[in-house]
DNA sequence: CGGATGGTTGACACCTATCAAGGCCAGTGG
DNA sequence: CCACTGGCCTTGATAGGTGTCAACCATCCG
């Protein structure tokens, strides 16, 4: 299946990892040593001493849906990563509205600008389904970074990939209709959320129609009509935030 | 005088420092210390020893209007630090069309996504006015790095940095129309290029109509539109690529 | 029941993309 | 000198897309 290069590759942190018999040791005394996103964790590097440090500020924390990990302007107080579920990064603008900005999956990190300038956060971040989330005190994530460069490699490494999604979420803004970028937004969801239903594939939209909207950077009406249109031409079936996709596999040009 | 914010702010690196004595003794063998931007420079923690790896593996290049600095996907040479002029990162597109995605002035880092990934450029680097960009080569940054974090932790924020410019790009896209968002967007060209002229104030435009039309991501006719509306209300005048602004002071609101 | 929320639909004005044509200007070659 | 060309920009016509305002519906909840 074809996926829309502006959200990036929605399998980019599901990688099967090979232990040596070394590694296991590690990842025993390791705090994310369980979790499945391990190997490419950005506190990974972490080893020995400073291991203990780490475990000591390591927090696990589960979320329901809608509820809020951090508020907008609020000081930052760690790094957090997604270790199951979904979280949203939307701002709230000075006159009430909101724009959805970012969605992080399990293996992604959130949090993390406000930690690097060790300010205050610009975005909140909110979980759209029961998730779970993992926290380093700022404090200790310092000291950790201190001791640790390749940490913070790894941190700027996430930066980067960042900044790649937005440069081509601003190129397919401009290069591609509201239209096939919602189906490619759809498409890209089904990959995380779907399931299969006979020749179809169906899912429960994590995200409501106005947060959809943002994504594309468009009004809730006009969504609501691009859906429509999409049901028209055959692919899509919507009832209400359920979701049908006939084709398994579609090209992006195909709509 | 307002700016928009997705622009960033443009004195962000025009800063006067104080020097002490001892730094002033460290910058006559730094080989940014002559450069107004050495305070913020992301060598700048570079210090003993390794000075001498910097100061070996250092390069100014003069560019003249329209050369290209480096080509997408040509291999990273190293990290590009413009000291003067305009730089223009743009990548091109399988079907020849092009999108200019971001403006780097004096004192910007250049190419830092290709020598973190330790990849190909995915953009074009054209200087688009007489530019100097000084270079250092990627074998020895990464030595540099190695052997001194805070040179990461900058370039890190550097990252940073282009992340909130690239969200605020997003929400001006999303809350600002295309005829606000070009007035914004003259004004903060404006303070980098402009000139008094009586009471108003005067520049050449270093970007053609279609480099603005990217910018704000619009079809190029209508970008000529959107100008002759901003002409037709009376606070811009366009001659060819010579703009006048009527108004020193403008706020975002007044169009 | 009343009200809030989330979503859809309609009407309308406006904006934008697209295609096409033409103007302006610098460079080129006769 | 002129004609020609190509790049850059503007303008016009037109169809289609979008924002905005408003009404409406369904659902949930106190």
């Amino acid at each position: 299946m074809a996926f829309p290069d502006w959200l990036g590759d929605p399998h980019a942190l599901r990688l099967i990892h090979r232990k040596t018999p070394m590694q296991k040791t590690a990842m025993k005394q390791h705090p994310c040593g369980q979790c499945s996103f391990y190997a490419d964790s950005v506190w990974q590097p972490v080893a020995d001493g400073t291991v203990c440090v780490l475990s000591h500020s390591f927090s696990r924390r589960d979320l329901d849906a809608g509820q809020i990990l951090f508020e907008q302007d609020s000081e930052n107080c760690g790094v957090f990563c997604v270790s199951k579920g979904l979280i949203a990064l939307r701002t709230h603008h000075a006159d009430g509205s909101s724009t959805l900005l970012r969605l992080a999956y399990p293996g992604e990190i959130v949090g993390f600008r406000a930690f690097l300038r060790n300010g205050q956060h610009r975005t909140e971040a909110q979980a759209l389904i029961a998730s779970r989330v993992c926290t380093v005190a700022r404090r200790d994530a310092h000291q950790i970074i201190q001791a640790n460069p390749s940490v913070l490699a790894r941190l700027a490494s996430r930066c980067i990939k960042e900044i790649d999604q937005n440069h081509e979420r601003i190129i397919a803004a401009a290069t591609t209709s509201n239209k096939q970028r919602l189906a490619d937004l759809l498409l890209w969801l089904m990959e995380h959320h779907g399931e299969p239903a006979g020749d179809h594939f169906r899912m429960h939209l994590p995200l409501s129609r106005s947060d959809l909207a943002d994504l594309l950077g468009v009004q809730p009406e006009t969504l609501s009509r691009l859906i429509g249109r999409l049901e028209k031409d055959g692919l899509f079936s919507f009832i209400g935030r359920m979701v049908l996709v006939r084709a398994q596999r579609m090209a992006r040009t195909a709509v």
